[in-house]
RNA sequence: GCGAGAGUGGCGGAAAGGCAGACGCGCUGGACUUAGAAUCCAGUGGGGAGACCCGUGAGGGUUCAAAUCCCUCCUCUCGCACCA
């Protein structure tokens, strides 16, 4: 055994180790219960970064653990392998995006490995490849046949950067989520999946999912935004059609003063005379400061009084929700209330407030419930009654129908794109558009491709790909070319793995022993695109017979981010950290500026290299600092402090065992005590004398390994709180670090100890835990060892601090056995010194023992 | 604006309604060393000579006892934001 804490050979040989034995290879056991462990698949990028550490350390943690519990561990990895970022280093280099990505892929491969991860890499899947996009082609056909995937034409987010559709997701404040150019409106023709078939299931199994975040549900449940309401007919004046409207208000519709269509909607050419003005409030249709409208010069009749009411065009109504058309009531809603003071449109109150007088003019509209006013003969109901009363008025007199509603689109999936999965499509002039009948899949996506970046798809200038015979009649066709939204890729990535072989891809037994995945682990971006589109799919894949559960993730786990400050340089901009000696920059001595705790990002170069960071102190430490510095789902600060840190607690493990190893190694402790040592298996079990076996029982450092496994344990057990499982093994160094067994029998139990502290450590830093657990006389792997037990009464500190308070406050600390009842402590309190001294004199109220540890006493005077 | 979450030492963070600050970083002192680095040991919320007093964003409340439960307010972070 080397003296020092060699952690690169370590690394390097046990991560070697590992594969040539097929450590992390995992078969169907029927007979044992099975784990699915999944952290989300990067995008093949090129490098690893520090927040993909995290979340694989953290999944590795879980793996290592479950399967030590003696369970069945599916713990797989692949890649989300089609997307821009391959095209744009294509057209920016010349690379093809094939080339880039399998090197990406195999560069970060060799990162992960290098990270001590267990995955069974022999289930890898690549989306780009075609055994996988395949699939993606073949569920596309199924939900064509049942038609929940569809065409049409469609007004469209359009990047003019990325020249390319945006789904409604992708568009994060007008602009691109990718590169943040303003975002256009462009018409063509769209597959859509039509997810808002399941809308009212994917709200209704939010409540299913006890194992997420409250915070992930609430999300996906606003995106679904589900709402009730009526859709009413207002007859318009001198026209035959009338005017379809949405509303969650019915109880207001006696406050219509006039009503809006959106600028979109069919009848507005109709409709409005002024084309120009029109026109005009398309342009001004994504801009949310302003409310434009133009006056059609026509008439609705509200057909509940009859009353008369102007129709506007007005640019904040939405053509996609709803009928596109709205009736306004500026008293009780303040987008309505905003127009109508801009164009002098009358307000007319129909719902006053329990308590409090609305003083008129109103100065905003009055959007609580209350009691109808002004509604004829519904004056008098509440709000809450009075949408009822009038919603079932409204259909009984055939005037429209109660209505639920979804803010969730149909999900937009066409891509003009080469890097993606093409769908399986062709257009024949005689039959229309045909499927690709699935004998044919897959459809492969060509590789002679001219990349220009521009916006058609370059598949329509691949000859050979382009120009097809239908399926049906044999004529000459074209093929679609478009490719599929790589959120497709990760919709079902989670089922595939379930599989080793493409010839079994969609197995359902495998699919059944694995499915569906226990535990989720990735960023909170993802809480609503790709968690949502999953479900969706899944609960496709259920339809189709081939997983039988409703929810792919039992458990998700959000981490946190990865923070650093950031530092800028007057003269050079943002710094790398390396790039700042003492507060000064490197090139030209200015003093820098530091900046907030931030997300680690590129451009404001706060970031830290995992391959740096393992370099210069091994994976080991860059697991463990980055599971002991911050709770997994809160954001974790980088310090490079912290890291030395870490680093410094796996050099004390590493000298602990170095001191004792030559007689660890040769000292053995009976089978049964290996795996239990505690009161039942106590020495005393074997050839010892009753005596000797009490003085275990009462061995200091028998007791604190077994407090150190139940501390662990539980807090692994409890929401994964590796930060404080990881204290409990630093303190448990700490106390032992001087510790010198004397005896025979002190150091068998010091030996039981040792052992069970690098099982412990071993899901944490598994390449220490291995080299130590050789050095001290034992062979193979602990990924093999069953995770320790631990006896309660062992567990249990020997003597207690007893506290003593007088009305709340500490006033002594007295040490006592731990066990005692109520009374003894009650009776141990009183006679303390320091306590007589408070309570002399005084009137003793009441006195307040707690579990054996705590007296609370209550004087007077 | 709406919704969710969070405010604890110099810092990251601990505390089934029961000793606030585990563990780590940093800092201070000591040991080792010619010296430094590394390592080891001890100390480290604030005030006070001391007995003690004060401390978990602010203010109220419940309780024998509140970081934890309830009310009001402030700040920050994240998500949604014309969805009728």
């Amino acid at each position: 055994m080397n003296q020092n804490y060699d952690f690169k050979n370590i690394e390097a040989r046990w991560q070697k180790e590992w594969i040539e034995n097929k450590l992390f290879e995992v078969n169907e056991e029927q007979s044992k219960k099975k784990f699915y462990c999944l952290e989300m698949f990067p995008y093949p990028s090129g490098r690893i970064h520090m927040g993909h550490v995290r979340n694989y350390a953290i999944g590795d943690v879980i793996s290592r653990y479950k399967r030590m519990q003696g369970l069945s561990v599916l713990h797989p990895m692949g890649w989300d392998a089609f997307g821009l970022p391959a095209e744009n280093a294509a057209i920016k280099h010349g690379v093809h995006p094939a080339k880039w990505t399998y090197e990406n892929i195999d560069y970060m491969k060799a990162q992960l490995i290098n990270l001590g991860l267990s995955y069974d890499w022999r289930r890898e899947v690549t989306t780009c490849s075609p055994e996988y996009y395949r699939w993606n082609q073949w569920i596309f056909l199924k939900l064509y046949e049942k038609g929940l995937a569809y065409r049409k034409a469609s007004f469209v987010n359009w990047c003019p950067s990325c020249a390319t559709v945006l789904a409604n997701e992708q568009v994060i404040d007008g602009a691109c989520w990718r590169c943040e150019s303003q975002v256009e409106q462009k018409e063509l023709e769209q597959w859509f999946l039509k997810i808002t078939a399941y809308a009212e299931e994917l709200l209704r199994d939010c409540d299913s999912l006890t194992g997420w975040p409250e915070k992930v549900l609430t999300m996906q449940r606003n995106w679904i935004g589900k709402s009730e309401g009526v859709e009413v007919d207002f007859p318009i004046d001198g026209m035959k059609e009338a005017l379809r409207i949405y509303t969650t208000r019915p109880d207001t519709i006696f406050g219509v003063t006039f009503m809006c269509i959106s600028p979109e909607h069919p009848i507005a050419e109709r409709l409005c005379e002024d084309k120009e003005a029109l026109r005009r409030i398309r342009q001004l249709q994504r801009e949310p400061e302003v409310k434009e409208g133009v006056f059609t010069g026509k008439y609705a009749i509200n057909p509940l009084n009859g009353e008369r009411v102007p129709i506007w065009i007005a640019n904040f109504v939405l053509m996609e929700y709803g009928t596109g058309a709205i009736m306004s009531v500026p008293a009780h809603d303040q987008r309505d209330f905003e127009f109508a003071t801009r164009y002098g449109i009358p307000i007319k109150v129909v719902i006053k407030p329990e308590r409090i007088e609305l003083s008129e003019p109103l100065k905003e509209a009055y959007e609580e419930e209350g009691v109808m006013v002004n509604s004829g003969s519904f004056s008098g109901l509440p709000s809450s009654e009075g949408k009822k009363a009038v919603a079932n008025y409204i259909e009984q007199k055939g005037m429209g129908k109660k209505t639920v509603n979804y803010r969730l689109r149909d999900w937009g999936i066409s891509r003009q794109r080469y890097w993606g999965t093409p769908i399986p499509i062709i257009y024949c002039d005689k039959c229309g558009i045909v499927p690709v009948p699935e004998k044919d899949l897959p459809v492969i996506l060509p590789d002679n491709v001219n990349l220009t970046g521009k916006g058609e798809s370059p598949l329509k200038y691949v000859d050979d790909f382009f120009k097809t015979k239908c399926p049906r009649c044999g004529a000459d066709a074209r093929r679609e070319t478009d490719t599929m939204d790589t959120f497709i890729d990760s919709s079902w990535y989670f089922v595939r793995y379930c599989s080793l072989h493409e010839e079994e891809a969609l197995h359902r037994e495998k699919i059944k022993y694995w499915m569906p995945v226990d535990q989720y682990i990735g960023g909170i971006e993802h809480a609503v695109l790709h968690l949502l589109y999953a479900r969706f799919f899944t609960k496709v894949l259920r339809d189709l017979g081939i997983v039988p559960f409703d929810e792919p993730f039992e458990r998700l786990l959000t981490q946190g981010m990865v923070c650093m400050e950031s530092y800028r340089c007057p003269q050079h901009e943002w710094l790398f950290p390396k790039e700042v000696k003492e507060g000064k920059c490197i090139h030209c001595g200015s003093p820098i500026t530091v900046g907030r705790v931030e997300k680690m990002s590129k451009s404001k170069k706060n970031i830290v290299d995992p391959d740096e960071m393992i370099e210069q102190y091994g994976t080991d430490t860059v697991r463990v600092f980055t599971l002991f510095a911050a709770p997994p789902e809160k954001d974790l600060e980088w310090s490079s402090q912290g890291v030395e840190g870490a680093h410094r607690f796996l050099k004390r493990v590493y000298a602990l065992v170095y001191k004792h190893h030559e007689w660890l190694k040769n000292t053995s402790i009976g089978e049964a005590e290996t795996r239990y040592l505690g009161r039942l298996c106590s020495l005393g079990m074997t050839e010892k004398s009753h005596s000797e076996a009490r003085s275990a029982e009462e061995s200091p450092i028998l007791s604190l390994i077994h407090r150190t496994i139940k501390r662990v344990t539980l807090d692994i057990e409890k929401e994964y709180q590796f930060n404080t499982a990881i204290a409990r093994l630093m303190e448990f160094v700490n106390e032992v670090y001087g510790y010198e067994p004397k005896t025979d029998e002190e150091r068998i139990i010091f030996k039981f100890a040792i052992r069970n502290f690098l099982i412990l450590l071993s899901p944490f830093a598994p390449n220490i835990a291995d080299e130590l657990w050789n050095a001290i006389g034992y062979h193979g792997f602990i990924l093999n060892q069953p995770w320790p037990q631990y006896d309660e009464e062992l567990a249990r500190e020997q003597m207690i601090e007893l506290v003593v308070q007088i009305n709340g406050k500490v006033r002594s600390k007295i040490m006592i056995s731990q066990g005692m009842s109520d009374e003894e402590i009650v009776k141990i309190a009183l006679e303390d010194e320091k306590v007589k001294q408070w309570i002399i004199g005084k009137e003793i109220l009441k006195v307040i023992p707690v579990k054996g540890k705590l007296v609370n006493i209550v004087v007077k005077g």
